[in-house]
DNA sequence: CTATTGAGATGATATATATCATCTCGCTTT
DNA sequence: AAAGCGAGATGATATATATCATCTCAATAG
């Protein structure tokens, strides 16, 4: 855990979902044993192939989640934003990390101690199947996202991308990218430079405006057209 | 639901992971509400994009799991061998199965009715907590599986591909391929041509013994080797 | 205040692998 | 028995994108 991260007696809050199937002993056994620490931008919050410690829940920032290869190769696999869970799969899977998060800003993660959470599973199974639904739904996600890399080519994959950010994270067709180039190939499974000749091209043609981390999507049918054409 | 399946009343046996953390009631309400169905080879057994309608555990055979994408694309997931779930995810995702399954082999399938299902989920924590570290794990294999699609290339994606049989599915280095090249190719991310080919130099090379569908592998260091440089 | 470093950008080139075109062989269909 | 068909195999060619090499510019360090 990084130095520069502070612990704050802070409860977790609303941020976890399905809290409405908790009962009152139930919310405060998860809040006595959880504490919400803070992560700067950069801040490592933990590492592949570390044993897995609580459960964290996004409370406040923007945390992003990838897999390490050996030589450079990494691969971005989605932000994590608040009421999200991170790592979670890895927690109920087999106790090893099997990917890092770092924030990419400021942000706020509830750590919650695992047999609290565990004992609250095992004695509500409302919220132990909407859990199951989750881990289910996240699988499914990456699992697309991963897809798409694998089949699409480079413009459908960074129009992906764009979506993204458009659809998933700001929801708005405006943004600024809170990622490096590099990074965002990282997303978008290619190389710093074919993602900034690509998302260049996308300028030219005028499907997006961009300057530096801005972009604004100019045509949102062309660049769901790109996405779906592959 | 295929035609030529056909319905047998016998009850899904032993083959059901953590049957022991499951009380006589318990058991007998999934045996109550299950039933088992043959699928001949090459028979659908269920199709992406349709609703989930029941729990499906591999009772015998072999069955393949794959995405069918526009255009021939299709992008095979995994094989599911006796004593798995094939559609958890789905099922208990969104209910929508997100890829496609056809039996690789005669093979026998049990349906267990969902809300029998998923009562037993609710009033049974450890169950369920194991259920979900089996989602869980199931999610991050495939992962791995795409990631390395992603980011190996040919020699060590058919490296990948032998390893699978060899070590997961028939758990002995010398084995009979039960799918053709195309569907090979599709398990290793590429294309018939290719997959031939690379599978042709390992041959000429003598990592490997081949001869049709019959695989030996010769030097499995190799192979392993391979499969670890991508 | 200069020097260094890293992000962004763009052109030139290399290369892995997809695509296209055949050919054979065994099997099913008529 | 002839014809058609799909799987496997192999060569020739095309192409998308990675890699390598520079250049600029702004931020950070000494």
């Amino acid at each position: 855990m990084n130095l520069s991260a502070s612990i704050s007696g802070l409860p977790c809050g609303q941020q976890m979902p399905y809290l409405q199937l908790l009962n009152k002993e139930q919310i405060e056994l998860l809040q006595r044993n959880s504490n919400v620490v803070s992560y700067n931008k950069k801040d490592i919050v933990f590492r592949q192939n570390t044993r897995t410690s609580h459960i964290m829940l996004m409370v406040s920032g923007l945390v992003k989640i990838f897999k390490e290869g050996r030589s450079e190769r990494t691969v971005l696999l989605r932000l994590a934003t608040p009421g999200e869970y991170i790592g979670m799969m890895s927690v109920m899977g087999d106790q090893i990390h099997q990917y890092s998060a770092t924030a990419v800003e400021l942000a706020d993660i509830c750590f919650i101690d695992i047999n609290a959470y565990r004992n609250v599973l095992m004695e509500n199974g409302k919220f132990s199947l909407q859990l199951m639904n989750l881990i289910s739904k996240d699988g499914l996600f990456i699992f697309n996202r991963l897809m798409n890399q694998t089949h699409k080519q480079l413009p459908g994959r960074i129009a992906d991308v764009l979506l993204y950010f458009a659809e998933q994270i700001y929801k708005q067709p405006h943004f600024d990218l809170p990622l490096t180039r590099r990074e965002l190939a990282e997303l978008a499974g290619t190389t710093k430079e074919s993602f900034i000749r690509t998302l260049t091209e996308f300028k030219n043609d005028k499907i997006i405006y961009l300057d530096g981390s801005r972009v604004e999507i100019i045509s949102m049918d062309i660049v769901k057209t790109l996405s779906e054409l592959g």
